[in-house]
DNA sequence: ATCATTGCAAACGTTTTGCATTACA
DNA sequence: TGTAATGCAAAACGTTTGCAATGAT
C-alpha cells in the first residue's frame, strides 16, 4: 500500500473524493456480493469492483485494470489485480474471455451473449444472447457435457468504406 | 542443426528412413506450396510440414511440434518451430485456434469447420463446418466485415457417467 | 488477536528477437 | 556466391508464486 497515497499515522478513514467505499448503493450490493462469495470486501477487492462494475458492461485485462486503479487513486499491485479478477471470475461475477492467444480479457457481462473481436485493434464488443443463434449443434462425444458455448465473430476493417 | 544427427563431413544427402524430403507425393505437394507462398522449401520447413500435414488433421502447440520433431529425428530449434508456424498460418496452411490464454494451437484443417474444446484436458476436437449452424448474425458496426466466425463449444466431462 | 489478504520481487512458461552461422537457389 | 533461413541464447511478455507485512473482523 501507501503507493499513490500519502502515508498517514493510523486508521485514517479514506478521506478522498474518488471512491470513499461506502457513498452509494452499488458499493453496498458489491460489499454484499463480495461477501456472500466468501470474499472479504477488502480496500481493494472494493475498489476494483467499484472500477469493473460501476460503469456497465466492460471487457479488461489486469494490465488494463491495473492502469485504471492506478489513475483512479485505488492503490493496489499488480498481483493483486490477478488474484482478484481470478477470484471474481470463481465467484460468478466475471467471464474469462479467450479470444487472441496472448491476453485474457475479462468480461463484467455475465450473462448469455457472444463477442465481436475487432482485429488488429485488440477490442472487444457483447453480441447479445438474442442476436445470434447456434443452431442444430453437433453429438457431444461420449460422457461430455456442454460446459458452454462461445461465439465470437471476427470483424476486419473493410478495405474501402 | 545437428542436434541429434551425429556431425558428418560436407553435403551428405540424407541417408535417413525417417523423411528424405523427396519420397512421396505429399512432400511434392508440400515443396510446390511452400513455393507457391513464397517460402523457400528447406529441409526444417518440409520436415515440419510433412509431421504436420501427413497424418490428416490435427491440432499443435509450438511446444508439441517442437517435441515431435525431435523425436522423429527432424532437426529444428524451437525459435523456427516458431518461425515455421506463424509462417505456414500466413500462407493459409494452417490456422490458428484460440480456446485458452496461455497456449497457442495451430490447426492443419483450414476448412469450414469449428471446435470442441476439452475444458481441463487442453484437448482441440473438430466439429464439421455441417454439422453446426450459426443462424442469424447481428448487425455488423458499420465500416466493418466478418473475417471469421469461431465457435467453440466448450465440454466437460459428466460428473457421473 | 487472528488469520485472510496484500505487496513485492522473483520465478515461471510461452513467445519473440538479435546476430553469427548455415544452406538453399 | 548471394541471400534467405536457421540456431542459439537472451530478452520480452503476461502471469503466477513465496513470503513477510498489513489489515479486516
Amino acid at each position: 500500500m501507501a503507493l499513490t497515497v500519502p502515508a498517514s499515522s493510523k486508521r485514517v478513514p479514506q478521506p478522498s473524493a474518488e471512491w470513499n467505499g461506502d457513498s452509494g448503493c452499488l458499493v453496498h450490493n458489491l460489499r454484499h456480493k463480495l461477501r456472500h462469495a466468501g470474499l472479504r470486501p477488502t480496500r481493494q477487492r472494493v475498489g476494483l469492483g467499484w472500477l469493473l462494475f460501476a460503469r456497465g458492461d466492460r471487457h479488461v485485462t489486469a494490465e488494463m485494470l491495473y492502469e485504471e486503479a492506478n489513475r483512479s487513486r485505488v492503490p493496489v499491485s499488480l498481483a493483486t489485480v490477478y488474484n482478484t479478477l481470478h477470484q471474481f471470475k470463481e465467484a460468478g461475477l466475471l467471464r474469462e474471455v479467450a479470444v487472441d492467444g496472448s491476453r485474457t480479457y475479462f468480461d463484467t457481462n455475465t450473462g448469455d451473449h457472444h463477442h465481436f473481436y475487432i482485429e488488429n485493434e485488440n477490442q472487444l464488443r457483447d453480441i447479445d444472447g438474442a442476436h445470434i443463434e447456434v443452431g442444430r449443434l453437433p453429438d457431444i462425444p461420449e460422457g461430455m457435457e456442454v460446459s458452454r458455448v462461445d461465439v465470437i465473430v471476427r470483424l476486419r476493417r473493410k478495405i474501402r468504406p
